[in-house]
DNA sequence: AGCACGCCGACT
DNA sequence: GTCGGCGTGCTC
């Protein structure tokens, strides 16, 4: 027998299957961690396939020297995910198995984590020594105590004493390093709607086939994943539930801690790897059902799959952007088909190549209308900055907005305001020759941080002094430049200086832990108002949030690519969605240069369908996706000049594959990237954008142009329709 | 990635 | 004459 093996070297180039002679002595399975000799060492691998011939010259093969677990640790359907991404995203077949790992069994040798616990052997307390009575008494009083705790308080050498004597006993325990979810929500017995009652029926009747989820904010779709999930589990299956990581809020978690208790795992960034085997291993065992995670939650070790779910599915984390990088919905896709079960994408505003798949047939569209609470959307008011400044106003708020704010106030609601970028603002500028300063490794604008009065750059966190005066043309009159939320919070405590107000963004909520904490602590205050990015848009209810600011919408129109209209979009839906979630009446007021632009006509009259229709045809006269497949070949190394040189040799391979399929091409063209430079590392790219018919035959030719890189210290991703194309 | 093999410069 | 520079190529 031999066993195709995957070499865990992970920061190589190397993407081979080794063969191996599995030995008579024991036995292996696919999906096994083994020990196998490698070159002039040996090496951890990982059995991907088993079978009874060798297309290798047999007498040169070695033998596997032994299995490294009881189990194997990847299941069939990991690996059958594996090589399928390594045929579709062109990611490498170790990456893809780490993907399918918790990192603690694939770095170190942390295992299940045990803890020790002392306690009396028998009740007669017999010493003389002081010290050693002190913890004979606790232990008395306490029963069984933690030995950490123990000899935190007392002398470890006493109890060690009296270990030896026999008079406390140590025993080790498994312990389960579950994450608690120590936020409350209450317990109501929701009755589903019609609507729920039939997006539920349909789904669970379903086998394999996507179904696209549109439903309004506060719709209920959370409800409908769960009553879903409920029937899987009566039908002895298990289920997979993909959050965007910003959105795994403790709600969320919450919610599902309280429907299915402990057959719920959850597996996201803010838990420490302890606690991520442990909930691996959980699902690994069957002990858990449900795995509940951001997208690499799709690797999670579940067998039997009754349904994958996706929520918020417009979100741009699901596709991967470093290192292995895939598009979640497309594995989940992969998933659901070898488990022929249903894939349910929900999202209240569906990306637009979601629902283009709708319209032709390839997913099943599933609508609801209704509220759940049965209130009305909150009423999207655009304000007209420009005009506002012909009135004379030249603050960022304009006078609509603050007149209702104070209303709010005043009945001591809370209000929110959102604002798409973070610190104090996001550049400085000479006003006499336009010099922005840039990071020195990555070639984008540095942005100004108030607190300590530094510039920083948001890719590799370099740090720099203010400028006082300009380095290229030497004048000291610096300007700040566009509005960020610190400035935003400075701004209101001058307007209303009794008024709480807590800020939300990357820069104040690094961990986890101070990101829930703030917001509890503005769900409790009342009057108050929360300044945030992105990150307060998503998923939060707040029952007082009666207005929601938006101060500058067109930031994110400006970014230059396609997908700019849909994600502002996106946004300004999501964000109104946090009015009014309660009985009151809850207002937005949009901020805009440009109160004009369909983008927020549409976003306004939550009209997603004209939306759709706008959009859907202006990406087919621009010819972008999803009419055809755009694909970026990504050149990063240290060395300009060699990364220049294999950009050059890759370009004119693709150019001859050209020739060949001119009529596919759409566009092919090699350049440096928008940001030239990211930590020390230079980086070109070849665009290419390929009608669909053919694309998946062109697309295989072009990833093996990029498989044998020439070039040595010289990196290649292509990304398949990439999200950022920075 | 490692590590070996290999073909050219200044050193006990 | 050898020690060692790191360029090329292979690892079942």
């Amino acid at each position: 027998m031999f066993a195709s093996v995957v070499i865990d070297v992970s920061t190589s180039k190397l993407e081979k299957i080794f063969d191996y002679i599995v030995p008579s002595c024991f036995q292996v399975s696919k999906g096994d961690r083994v020990l196998v000799p490698f070159g002039s060492k040996t090496n951890i691998g990982y059995v991907v396939d088993l079978k009874d011939t060798s297309g290798y010259d047999e007498s040169k093969l070695k033998s596997i020297i032994k299995r490294l677990d009881e189990t194997p640790l990847l299941t069939e359907d990991n690996l059958r995910l594996c090589f399928f991404m390594q045929k579709y995203f062109f990611t490498r077949l170790i990456d893809g198995i780490k993907l399918c790992l918790p990192p603690l069994v694939t770095s170190g040798k942390v295992k299940e984590s045990f803890v020790t616990y002392a306690h009396l052997n028998t009740d007669t307390l017999n010493t003389k020594n002081s010290k050693q009575l002190d913890i004979l008494l606790y232990l008395r009083e306490h029963g069984k105590v933690r030995q950490d705790a123990l000899t935190s308080h007392f002398s470890a050498s006493s109890l060690k004493t009296l270990v030896k004597n026999g008079q406390v006993v140590l025993s080790k325990e498994k312990q389960n390093r579950t994450p608690e979810s120590n936020f409350t929500v209450e317990k109501k017995n929701i009755v589903l709607n019609e609507e729920q009652l039939e997006a539920v029926k349909r789904i669970t009747r379903s086998k394999y086939n996507t179904f696209l989820l549109h439903g309004v904010t506060g719709s209920g779709k959370t409800e409908v994943y769960i009553n879903v999930i409920r029937s899987v589990l009566k039908e002895n299956k298990t289920a997979i539930m993909l959050v965007p990581e910003i959105s795994l809020t403790p709600q969320m978690f919450a919610r599902f801690k309280q429907a299915f208790g402990d057959t719920v795992a959850i597996l996201h960034s803010g838990l420490s790897p302890g606690e991520k085997f442990d909930e691996w291993l959980r699902l690994k065992r069957g002990e858990a059902r449900i795995a509940l995670g951001a997208r690499s939650c799709v690797f999670a070790p579940l067998t039997n799959i009754g349904v994958i779910v996706i929520d918020e599915e417009h979100d741009g984390s699901y596709y991967s952007e470093s290192n292995p990088r895939f598009h979640t919905h497309e594995v989940a896709r992969f998933l659901a088909y070898i488990n022929n079960c249903p894939l349910v994408l929900g999202s209240a505003t569906p990306s637009i190549e979601s629902f283009y798949k709708v319209k032709t047939g390839e997913y099943s569209l599933i609508k609801l209308q209704s509220r759940a609470n049965k209130k009305e959307l909150p009423n999207i008011e655009i304000v007209d900055m420009l005009l506002e400044v012909r009135k004379g106003n030249i603050n960022m708020f304009s006078y609509r907005f603050l007149n209702e704010l104070e209303h709010c106030i005043e009945k001591k609601e809370q209000a929110m305001i959102f604002i798409n970028r973070r610190g104090y603002s996001s550049f400085l500028m000479c006003k006499e020759c336009g010099y922005v300063p840039k990071c020195e490794d990555c070639d984008v604008s540095l942005v100004y941080h108030k607190e300590d009065n530094m510039l920083k750059c948001h890719y590799c966190a370099k740090r720099y002094k203010v400028l006082t005066t300009c380095p290229k043309c030497g004048s000291s009159s610096i300007r700040y430049g566009a509005v960020g939320t610190q400035r935003i919070v400075e701004e209101l405590k001058k307007l209303l200086p009794n008024i709480p107000v807590f800020r939300l963004d990357n820069d104040t909520s690094r961990d986890k832990k101070e990101f829930v904490r703030t917001l509890e602590s503005f769900n409790k205050t009342s009057p108050s108002i929360l300044v945030g990015t992105q990150m307060i848009a998503k998923g939060h209810d707040f029952n007082n949030v009666t207005l929601v600011g938006i101060i500058d919408a067109d930031v994110s129109l400006h970014f230059s690519d396609y997908r700019a209209t849909e994600r502002t979009f996106n946004l300004i839906t999501q964000v109104a969605g946090r009015a009014g979630r309660s009985e009151k009446e809850g207002k937005v007021i949009l901020q805009t240069y440009y109160p004009k632009h369909y983008v927020y006509r549409c976003a306004a009259t939550y009209d997603y369908n004209a939306f759709y229709k706008r959009e859907i045809s202006m990406r087919e006269l621009s010819h972008f996706p999803p009419f055809v497949s755009m694909l970026r070949v990504l050149v990063v190394g240290q060395n300009e000049e060699k990364v220049r040189l294999e950009t050059e040799r890759i370009f004119v391979r693709l150019k001859q594959i050209r020739e060949e399929y001119s009529s596919d091409f759409v566009y092919l063209q090699a350049m440096k990237c928008p940001k030239k430079r990211l930590q020390g590392n230079f980086r070109y790219e070849v665009m290419i954008r390929l009608y669909k018919k053919n694309s998946e035959v062109i697309i295989s030719k072009i990833y093996d142009v990029c498989r044998d890189v020439k070039e040595n210290k010289v990196s290649i991703f292509v990304e398949n329709d990439p999200q950022n194309l920075s």
